[in-house]
DNA sequence: GTCTGATTGAATCGACTGTTTGACATTGCG
DNA sequence: CGCAATGTCAAACAGTCGATTCAATCAGAC
């Protein structure tokens, strides 16, 4: 039985703490072997040595937090759906089965709340080649069993129809995590500090309601739609652009 | 009157192209201008001869599109708004305003729709800090008329509840943009090309929906989620994580 | 004490980054 | 034509990147 080992001090804990910081802050692609080292107060060379390479140390920030968020999901949605005998699970428990690990998690650990969200909303964001392939290897399992939670809940969509509508919520989801920070500093002063926990039931609201929204019938919406479309009124509008962005950058 | 002057030959305009296309497949950050150059057959210095800098390039990348898609979703937005005298618009026309921009200004581009769907994807991404000034000059403005329209069109929403479900949208919108091929892989094959016309209906339906969801009454759901929270039934699962990573990476 | 294996440290490697230089070619205008 | 502005080019700049080398240091076993 092999365990992600996680040293609680040396040089080693002190090299992913430090990096997961600045992973969060600055992106994975920003931030240099020397920054982390410096900040950790080591060498360069522990990161290769400790780690095998930045690539290596990268995957293991990554996996120290997605591998407990992956278990509990699927932890999660197996009770979901055994406490639902024969029917389809609750749509929303299954969504909340897919988020509230991502809560639970950052509470076991000693990380700031927003340093761990921006984390993982980056190793979302994260192209797929610029992914370590064992954190696509955490994702892809993770994903199906989802889907099939999700085609159960909703019969009446089509495969095509349902994919989408997943992607929508994966992309709120992400967008959620990464940039709260902005929110936080808007909504954050006139009301009380919303706990993550408002946040998440709104969320879970929001995507069911999209999610659950019947897709049968052809909206009025929709002709006009094509029809504004077609006949390409702003195809071509007599816009004047204003601006000369000509080496006037930042 | 100042123009967005977009040379339509010569070595400026070659570097424009090759720029964008590379940006788009790789992020702003992971392009060298050594990498432009040779695609567009140029040398090294012309970059910083035509655009002062790697910077004033990616600038006038950026705003070659967005500058139109600004304009247009303006305009559009003015148009539904003037439609509904007296009234609030509808919520469906608003998320229209806002996204179809986005589908017109492409087909009048020479550019590859992924491509171009690919580029503004990383522009919404990008950091606050990543992001040229002109750039945030460019949406700040946009924003703020369409949550006035949203708020509008939601009176019964808190102002932090609707931005929220807000900050929900866009998250699925720029997701929709960025990572749409994985789509297009999936759902391509076995059930006809699904246009970006359908697409963007399925967009404005599942919006509409999680937007307008009513905020007021708490859902029983709420209550139970606390409570599982609350007991930490999952704080504290017996997991064994499975994955020893050291150093096994791609 | 000695020996052994695990860490650490400063210095250095070659490759790559964005930018600049100065010589050269081309163009347009009087 | 001459002259200047405009554009192009190879070469080199100073800096940073991840990774490596090799000697110094440390721990614990005996």
């Amino acid at each position: 039985m092999r365990e992600l080992k996680i040293p609680e001090s040396g040089a080693k804990r002190k090299l992913l703490d430090a990096a997961e910081g600045l992973f969060a802050e600055k992106g994975f692609e920003a931030v240099s072997v020397r920054d982390i080292t410096q900040l950790a107060k080591t060498n360069v060379a522990a990161v290769n040595y400790h780690f095998g390479s930045r690539d290596g140390l990268m995957a293991l920030v990554m996996m120290r937090y997605m591998v407990p968020v992956t278990e509990e999901r699927l932890v999660r949605l197996d009770e979901v759906e055994s406490r639902a005998t024969g029917g389809a699970a609750p749509l929303e428990e299954i969504i909340e089965a897919l988020v509230r690990p991502l809560i639970s998690q950052v509470r076991k650990s000693e990380l700031k709340e927003r340093v761990f969200f921006k984390l993982v909303g980056r190793i979302f964001t994260q192209q797929g080649d610029g992914l370590p392939s064992v954190i696509e290897d955490q994702l892809r399992p993770v994903m199906e069993r989802f889907s099939k939670a999700f085609a159960k809940a909703l019969p009446e969509l089509t495969s095509e129809e349902l994919v989408w509508r997943i992607h929508f919520t994966v992309g709120a989801m992400i967008h959620m995590l990464t940039h709260q920070e902005l929110l936080l500093r808007v909504s954050g002063g006139e009301s009380g500090t919303p706990t993550m926990e408002q946040t998440l039931a709104r969320f879970i609201r929001y995507t069911a309601a999209g999610l659950r929204q019947e897709a049968g019938l052809a909206r009025s919406l929709e002709r006009d739609t094509v029809e504004a479309f077609e006949s390409e009124v702003f195809v071509e509008p007599d816009l004047t652009p204003e601006a000369e962005v000509e080496a006037e950058v930042e």
